[in-house]
Formats: structure tokens, C-alpha cells, sequence
DNA sequence: CTGAAAGCGCTTACAG
DNA sequence: CTGAAAGCGCTTACAG
């Protein structure tokens, strides 16, 4: 606890002004003369004055905080999203008041309730991709609701996601680089919007290329990879590459060939998606991934929040962001340092 | 965009009583007849009124929000103390603003000057494990710092860690019970606390039982578990368990054993720290793991500042939360279902 | 170019 | 038990 904090009363008596000009010195709004302002500032500066940003807010009619609400914040994709928008809008000179909602319905009103009360400019819904769809945020709450990775409800909300059509174009364009050309794509059930587009993007990718493609629908998880490998060793021997819907899918595959004798990427080339690897920081990953790159999913959300808020963009419009792809060993190889790859890449899970 | 919103005066005009009324209504503090009390709620909820949180805090002086800063948000184990922290301090009636420092000195500054101006009664610091020292926060920034999953910088400022010790012992009694009596830890450089405290832990639990333990100090990667696993092997054939002082080590421990011909458990128990798997929310992982409880973490942590502000403890203690142990195949085996449980496990990174 | 005054929406003694 | 008034720390027209 320190004594009692310093006011712009305390500055404008310090520099011999009125606290009106010692308001407008510390904003840069109207014309002081030179002289006057730097009595003030040299006044500001010494006594060490933090303008108080509730009363600041309060009288100016613009709080300067936007409201992160995380429809779950304890899902893996959550973090990315937060931080790059976190970082933006702090940058921006926004601050960031969190909410988790947990999935939970009365906590996500309670927190509504909050966010109104506490008088936010705008609010940022963090979803779980584009076949979750988010809350709708009552436009009581707040004047700007943007949904960052989240489907927005009902008709036409503001939202940014990755591109998934991009990134699968994406995981074409590098296994015909490397000279595959008998593809085949499996993924999960083909009615979500995320696997149809990442099939769409590498299909067309493969087919731009004269390639031609086999999809493989099935669901998210690692099953699903062990099966669709033994179908492909079956059904399409001369497979040389796969591009999976997501990570889990990727590791069944490389686990269920592997196990066949097939050798990765000799034989088969793997490039799955999420990245999730380069999530948790790994540098030399096994898995060539598409990275859905969330933390600029994130940047890009706060930037129209910024844009709007600033005027600069007449209304808020939805944005997608382009993937990249993480290269790592089940596409280009690795060293031949004697160490079994595949099995090394098997034991964090 | 909505119209004007309604304060507290159009409730008192509503429901016919003064302002200052109201006002005592809605905070329910004075002594206000019953019958005015419901007129009053009556009005604020058919007008849907919302206290305005910042002009509450100015004339209460009292602005209920904590700033939660990041040494680093990117970082793996970030998420769950900040989720813990925000659940808890939400549920508390206070808000969280979040502030990234992302290692950045300058950055931090910056975030200091804000947090200060934004009157936040407390800042919780979120760090990185108890080897990496926290930044100070100058007491003229908030009342209160509670550092959360990191090392006070300096003298002897209030933290909430996990309990690396008890993990250990958790470790050492999980495998006695499964009847392993010829232990191993291997950890990372013996100047570090968490790896003192992990290993006084497992051998003093080891001991108790009546089993010697051989330590083996190297450092956090996989490379070290390679090479660990060979040791073992070479020095210390008759080994049937290890524990690994994080979960990279463990990998790199179980494929080279799994590489050398040695079954995972049947003949070599392996247990690691961190579960990273579990953060990543497998819910059937190979690796039994000690769990560090950072979102039990973030709760304790937030608990602390919430009975320091309420005055319900003297003054802030700092406090040590308990490890839980997530048990995986690594350790109890799994159903033979012809899989390659190991090469399976590795090959997400 | 500068200063005195009103106002932002609330809380909190303080008289009645 | 209730109401009129002062005050929280700032910004913003509005006269000079």
C-alpha cells in the first residue's frame, strides 16, 4: 500500500495550470502552448502521474476495453487465438477483460451481464472452429462482436477463421513438389464444413497438378487412421502420399503403415493437419502438419475490432486467414541418425 | 448499436425513490423498507438496468479487478494456471485483465503502467515453474502480488507452486504398490529446485519402503532418456521401474528401451512428470505422468488474493499445491489388443 | 491560447 | 427508514 496516488489536479497545480489545460496537455488534444506543456509533462513526470483509466473512461464515455470471451478456454485451440489477439489489442491500446464461459449457459450469461456492466467497447468471442457454433452475443452487450475461429449463430455475424480450402491446396502443392502423385485424403465425416473445405482445397490442388485424388471419409480420431490404412494398402497400393483431416488421423495412419513395413516418407508420404506439435513448441517434429496459424487468426480479430472501433473500416467485415504448412519428417525425411522416427513420434500420447 | 442505456436514476425515477436509495438497494447495504426494496428490483428489472461497473468502482473506490500478467502466454504450461486463476477470480466477483509479457522487458513496463492505471486491486504474475525468477512488481502498481507457478523475484514474495517433493513421493508409492523395487530417476541438472525437489521426494518415498534408488542427473530432453536408457542397462540391469524427471525424458527412456527389446512395463515401470499428455486432454495416454495440478494452481493462487482483499486473512500466505498422479499404460499395462503401444505413443511429436 | 464550470454514473456519509 | 448533497478523477464544451 503507498500514500494516496497522484492526481491531475495534483499536475495542474504542480505546473501552475488549470486541470483543464493539464487534461488537454496529457491527451495532445487542443492547442497549449510549448512552454506550458512541458511544465506539465516535467510535472507529470516527476510526481511519476498514472492517469486513472476508470474516471478517464468514465468521463470520456469510452472505456478503451474489449471483452475476450472463450466459449472454452481449456480446449487445446484456445490459447493461440488468445494470445494473438491479446497481443494486438494490447498493442492497439485496448485491454483485455477475460471470460470463460466453459461451455456452461449461466456462466456465459453472468459473464454478459459483466461485460455489459463493465462497459465494453467490443467483445471477441474465441469459438472452437467453423462447425461449433458460438453464443450469440445480444447487441446490448457491446456495440462490435467479432467471433475469432468460431461459426458465428444464426445469420450473419463478423467472424475469422482459417482458411482450410488454402491449406489443403497447401498440402497438395508441397507433395507434388516432392514428386507424389498417386494422393489419397482421409478425413473425417463429409458433412463438416472444415473437412469439406480442406478436401475441396486438396483436391483442387492435386487435380490443378493432373493428380488425381481418393477421399477417404471417416471421423477425427486415431481408429480412424489405423482403418483407413490397411483400406489404402488394400484398395490403393501404389499410394506414395496421404494428406489427413487432422493430426490424429495422420498419427494412426503412420502408425498402422509403419507396422506393415511400409516406410515414411519413402514409401508413403504423411502430412496431417492443426500442427498440433508446433503447438506445444516442438522444433524437429515428426508429422508434417498444415498450421491453421490460430495466433493470427487471433491478430487479424482484434485488428477488425481496431479498424471498427477506430472508424478506419466503415463496417466490420468477416476475414479468413491462410494456413502454412510445418514441414517436418513424414514428408521431407530426416536424418539418417539410425533412430526409428516413427516410433519416437508415437510416445507423448 | 442500442439506444441510451439506463442508470441508476431512471430506476429511482421509476420506482419513485431517491437516488442514494436506489443506489443502497442495489448494493444491498442500509436498512430500506421491504416494500420500497421490491419497487426498486421491480424497476431495475424491467428496464434491464446494469450497474456501470466503472463508475461504481470510482465512487467506491474500489474497481474489483486483477490484472493477471504472463511472463511469457506462449508458453505450455500458461494455460492452465490462467484458467484456474480466471474460473476462481470470476466466480469471486472479480475481473481479470490480462496482460502478456512474452519476455519482454520493455512490454512489461508498459503493462505495469497500465495495470496501475487501471486501479487494479491485485496482480497475479504467472511465471514459469520455480528455476525461471518472476519479475518484481513495484508495490506502487497494485497492493497485492501473488506469483503464480513461479519464483518470487528477490526476498520473499507470496507464490503458489506445485508441490515437486510430494510428486515424487506420489511417484515412488505408485510403484511400490506395484511391487517394483529396484528404482531409477532420471533427471535434468542437479542445481535446479523442481529437480531437487522431485528427486528428494522419490527417493525419501523409496526409501520408506525399504527400496534403494540410483539418480542420474542429465538434463530436460529426450536425447538425455536415449542415452539414460542405455546406462540403466549397461550399469543397472536388474532395474524395474524408472521415474523420469519430466515427460520428454520418459519418451526418450521408453523408446530406447522399447528399442532394445526391453516391455514397457512388464519389465520396466516408467513414470513422468508434467503430463503433457493430459494437458493436451488425451484421455487414454501411455504415459503415466505426475500431474502437476497448474489449474489447481491458478485456483489456490486466486484464492489468496481474493481472501487478502477480503480481509479474511491477515496478510497473504504463499502455498504449495498437491500433484496428482494420471496413471497410464506406461506403469499398469493395457489391454492386448496387438497393438505396438509404445511405437504408438510417439508419434505426435 | 487558457481557465472556470458542468457533467460522466455511481457511492457514501449526514441530516432528518 | 429515507433523501439531498458532496465527492470519486477525469473530459469537454464554452467563455474569455
Amino acid at each position: 500500500m503507498t500514500g494516496k496516488p497522484v492526481r491531475l489536479v495534483d499536475i495542474a497545480r504542480e505546473a501552475g495550470v488549470s486541470l483543464g489545460a493539464a487534461s488537454q496537455v496529457m491527451n495532445g488534444t487542443g492547442r497549449i502552448g510549448q512552454a506550458t506543456q512541458r511544465r506539465v509533462l516535467e510535472a507529470a513526470e516527476r510526481l511519476g502521474y498514472r492517469p486513472n483509466a476508470l474516471a478517464r473512461s468514465i468521463a470520456s464515455g469510452r472505456s478503451r476495453t474489449i471483452a475476450i470471451l472463450a466459449e472454452n478456454a481449456s480446449g487445446q485451440f484456445c490459447m493461440p487465438v488468445l494470445v494473438g489477439l491479446n497481443r494486438a489489442l494490447s498493442g492497439a491500446n485496448l485491454t483485455s477483460i477475460l471470460y470463460d464461459a466453459a461451455h456452461d449457459d449461466d456462466l456465459r450469461a453472468a459473464h454478459l451481464r459483466e461485460i455489459q456492466g463493465r462497459q465494453a467497447e467490443g467483445v471477441v468471442v474465441i469459438g472452437e472452429g467453423p462447425d461449433v457454433p458460438a453464443s450469440q452475443i445480444p447487441h446490448e452487450v457491446a456495440g462490435l462482436t467479432v467471433y475469432a475461429f468460431a461459426r458465428p449463430p444464426g445469420d450473419g455475424g463478423v467472424s475469422v477463421v482459417p482458411d482450410n480450402e488454402q491449406g489443403g491446396r497447401l498440402a497438395a502443392e508441397h507433395l507434388q513438389g516432392l514428386g507424389r502423385r498417386t494422393l489419397v485424403h482421409v478425413t473425417a465425416q463429409a458433412g463438416l464444413q472444415a473437412v469439406t473445405d480442406r478436401a475441396t482445397g486438396f483436391v483442387r490442388g492435386a487435380e490443378a497438378a493432373g493428380s488425381e485424388v481418393r477421399v477417404l471419409y471417416g471421423g477425427f480420431d486415431r481408429r480412424w487412421g489405423y482403418e483407413a490404412a490397411d483400406r489404402i494398402l488394400a484398395e490403393a497400393p501404389g499410394t506414395d502420399a496421404v494428406f489427413a483431416g487432422n493430426d490424429q488421423i495422420a498419427v494412426g495412419l503412420a502408425a498402422q503403415l509403419h507396422a506393415r513395413g511400409v516406410r515414411i516418407p519413402q514409401d508413403v508420404a504423411i502430412i496431417g493437419f492443426d500442427n498440433v506439435a508446433g503447438i506445444e513448441g516442438d522444433l524437429d517434429p515428426f508429422l508434417t502438419s498444415v498450421d491453421p496459424a490460430l495466433t493470427a487468426v487471433g491478430t487479424r480479430a482484434a485488428q477488425v475490432v481496431v479498424d471498427t472501433l477506430s472508424g478506419s473500416a466503415a463496417a466490420p467485415a468477416s476475414a479468413v486467414v491462410p494456413c502454412w504448412l510445418a514441414v517436418g519428417r513424414s514428408t521431407v525425411g530426416g536424418p539418417a541418425d539410425g533412430r526409428d522416427h516413427v516410433l519416437e513420434e508415437l510416445l507423448l500420447h
